[in-house]
DNA sequence: GCATGTTTTAATGTATACGCAAATGCATAC
DNA sequence: GTATGCATTTGCGTATACATTAAAACATGC
């Protein structure tokens, strides 16, 4: 009943690994390496791998060892388009769901923590707080596999803006569209939700993908 | 250099196993029946597990052997919302990629096939050349992973397909549709191409969400 | 009969062994 | 110095062994 499998271990530590920078995007690494590292044998580590390949994290290329997936400007082009198409189909249903101000309630504190968060210049805070909005405006559309192909890319998107987030200009303007979003959600305005989230998130595509292209950010 | 793996091998082959229905929707398999069927050790058919696991085709439970995911109305709907959006989203990016009528030659392919096999009432034809116009209409999109989700996305859809193909009125209107999103690309008009795919999906949606519900489909 | 505690069974998660083939290093020829 | 062929190394794919532990079967008490 120690129900954490050596295969959920070694997901979780790479993923850590990943985020973290430990494991450097497009550095290669053998599966025993990994499997020393993490203490265990290769079966779990191979399985993990398998996993995290689904998700785009990494690559599996015979004898070149595990690579860590590199992430381009044009990738995350890509990325955003498809976040931005998804998070906007969720605002827009989670709008036609008709939930109270309570069932918003989570939303809300997350716009609040932004602001506070803003105010004492935390872009850290600010960036969790901004998670939190996106995770659940996501959940409130009831899709759960549209929930999991968001994380996925999600996750991807984590990986450029650890570099890009004290580069770029206080996001003042956002927590403006996210309140309109929860308004609009609010009063079902489906049509709304949709489109403000959607410029909203193409601003942010726009301004991240022109930092990386600035910046020359291929590797990350 | 006969390239192909014994995991390619598994996955192609329980996919076929699948999308034929030898693998009933619903019914568990242990490892090692799909082993000894399969004529391979446990590993390879673990590890293709995982990947059609992570494509939502499969679920491993332990102990109770891999399930063969079934496909509910619900899943129905909320996988053809992703579909809807992500693929008027390549069609919009392939209007603003400004392809020559050439380049567009394999929809234009695609379209004619359609009406010859619904002049000659052959609708697995039918079926088979609006797969292709789908697809090939995503790959103008230029998006890799979005092309990778749709597809992943689209087997589910095929799924649902095979059982509802017979029973549903002759998909007349759907060419039109066709034709006029391959004119708004053609004219580099991204807003009619995304807004005309998008309805013409929607609808496709609907139609056959509601069969699935009248007869009941729950487990397919 | 039904519920509860105990034993048995067996499927999985993980480690390990091993052969093959790709990559690398080396020697030789030009 | 470069190229070509051969030998060596080694990482991976797969099979297999085994301990763990959840589920099933069973027994016992009410």
């Amino acid at each position: 009943m120690g129900a954490l499998s050596n295969v959920d271990r070694a997901v979780s530590a790479l993923r850590q690994m990943i985020f973290s920078g430990e494991l450097p995007p497009g550095s290669d690494h053998l599966e025993t390496e990994l499997a020393d590292r993490l203490g265990m044998s290769r079966t779990p580590v191979r399985e993990a791998a398998l996993m995290l390949q689904a998700q785009g994290l990494v690559e599996m290329r015979p004898r070149r060892g595990i690579r860590i997936s590199p992430v381009s400007a044009q990738d995350m082009r890509d990325i955003y388009d498809i976040l931005t198409e998804l998070e906007s189909l969720a605002a827009a249903r989670a709008a036609q769901a008709g939930y109270s101000d309570s069932d918003l309630e989570t939303l809300a504190a997350a716009i609040a923590d932004m602001d506070t968060a803003l105010a004492g210049d935390d872009l850290r805070a600010w960036a969790e707080a901004d998670d939190r909005f996106h995770r659940e405006l996501v959940r409130l559309g009831r899709n759960a596999r549209l929930s999991m192909i968001v994380s996925v890319m999600r996750d991807q998107v984590r990986r450029a803006r650890a570099t890009t987030l004290f580069m770029r200009p206080k996001p003042e303007q956002s927590n403006a569209d996210h309140r309109k979003v929860l308004q609009a959600i609010a009063e079902g305005d489906a049509r709304t939700a949709h489109d403000v989230h959607h410029a909203h998130r193409q601003m942010a595509r726009d301004m991240l993908v022109a930092l990386l292209e600035k910046h020359q950010f291929y590797g990350l």
